[in-house]
DNA sequence: TCCATATGACAAGCCTGCTTTACAGTCGCT
DNA sequence: AGCGACTGTAAAGCAGGCTTGTCATATGGA
């Protein structure tokens, strides 16, 4: 799954182990998702997408079908 | 995890299979979530949010913190 | 009454999300 | 060269999402 994440996040100036802490994940979790190892669970996509004031449809780009 | 996905279901008249059949999961995890036996993947929540022509924040409501 | 449809729930099994620990590579600075 | 901060990835382990199969219950119609 693509997402916004990484650009995101370096717009704010965090890095991953600071934004993994700001919403209380590792920050091998907040690498795996920028590097689409895996996809978040859906708490933690709307945890994120909260973060950066946003929704979870513009954070995440999910295909079609 | 809270969700209007039962009250959405119902107002277009769909079974729990029918769906799931429309989104390509089993029955029972339409069951699971409408009864908050457990969350949706990320994936399937973006699917529900779509099918009733909403998004996910609408559709599944997650605490603050 | 009998049958079909719908729902709720459980179990086993598989896969994935997330954790901690750990190692390696890059970069900038001194 | 050495150090600190950042990043990428891997392994082991646990929790949770999803599947198929199954059983039980309720409801409405013929």
């Amino acid at each position: 799954m693509e997402s916004e994440i990484r650009v995101r996040r370096q717009a704010v100036g965090l890095s991953q182990a600071a934004l993994g802490a700001a919403l209380g994940v590792s920050r091998q979790t907040i690498n795996a998702i920028e590097t689409g190892r895996y996809d978040p669970s859906l708490v933690l996509a709307v945890r994120l997408a909260r973060y950066f004031e946003s929704t979870v449809e513009e954070v995440f780009h999910i295909a079609e079908k």
